[in-house]
DNA sequence: CCCAATAGTTGATATAGTCAACTATACGCT
DNA sequence: AGCGTATAGTTGACTATATCAACTATTGGG
């Protein structure tokens, strides 16, 4: 499959990426998806993380956020608790299952990466995503 | 907003440019959306394309390209024509309303690879596609 | 001539993403 | 204090995207 435009490049690796992460989900039997992955990764790294800041570090809708940190909260790996100071943030933590899931996640995780890294050094891969950085930064930046 | 990890650089990134293109597409009125986009694409640039070439070239569901060009058709962008030698095969091609919106689209989209690409030299560009295509290459290979 | 393979279509269903209205709390102001 | 406004989050209704399985039509090989 020749790659020849950046749009094309782009669009194939998302999609192909979207596939892999799910199967390997999947395969892990962990009932999550890409999206669920990446509200653990927030709230994994984020002190005090709230729904808000995960809409925006995603930069999708909120409403999405919301159903999505529910089903988290079902499943029973994120907590919600208000914050004592302002009753209208509802702060998310991992419950105890959460962490050992989340584990694992990294795990899984680090097997894609490694996948979708091979034969690369990593001093390509940082480029890469130093310059899909610019990009993003590029194309959020609605003032040209 | 900071990216660290090459999944959550690539999402972000793939999101963004679906919205990105998604915005200059409905500004220019054509009521397509990205994957549309991609069809004329390889349309464009395939001899004698049939749907199932466009199914191997993005990966995706054969339901959903069968669906996307006969939106493409009703659209009068693109017909369908039987191969002579083998009728199954349904070849596609531009009418001439499908030629002249390509056009306007592939400026149209010049303009968001312009703005995504902002500050980056061609260099730096070139090699963004090629660690993308090793990618989807690596991902693609399920034998590792 | 029959059978397996291939190209494409369709229906049903699932998943993801969007928009707008709504509640509850908080903050700033006079 | 009381008011308006901003913010965090939730919900319903909807649209768009994606997936699966069953189906038709045609082909090429034995």
């Amino acid at each position: 499959m020749p790659q020849t435009s950046l749009s094309s490049a782009l669009f194939t690796l998302a999609q192909s990426y979207r596939v892999t992460v799910r199967e390997a989900i999947n395969a892990n039997e962990l009932g999550l998806n890409a999206l669920h992955v990446r509200c653990l990764h927030i709230i994994a790294e984020t002190q005090h993380c709230t729904a808000n800041d995960i809409v925006a570090k995603t930069g999708r809708d909120k409403a999405q956020i919301a159903r999505l940190v529910k089903e988290l909260i079902k499943l029973e790996l994120v907590y919600k608790c208000a914050d004592e100071n302002d009753k209208r943030c509802l702060i998310l933590s991992f419950t105890d299952q959460g962490n050992a899931l989340f584990s694992r996640l990294e795990v899984a995780e680090q097997e894609v990466d490694a996948k979708l890294c091979h034969g690369l050094t990593d001093e390509q891969v940082r480029n890469f995503i130093a310059i899909a950085t610019t990009m993003i930064e590029n194309i959020n930046n609605n003032t040209p």
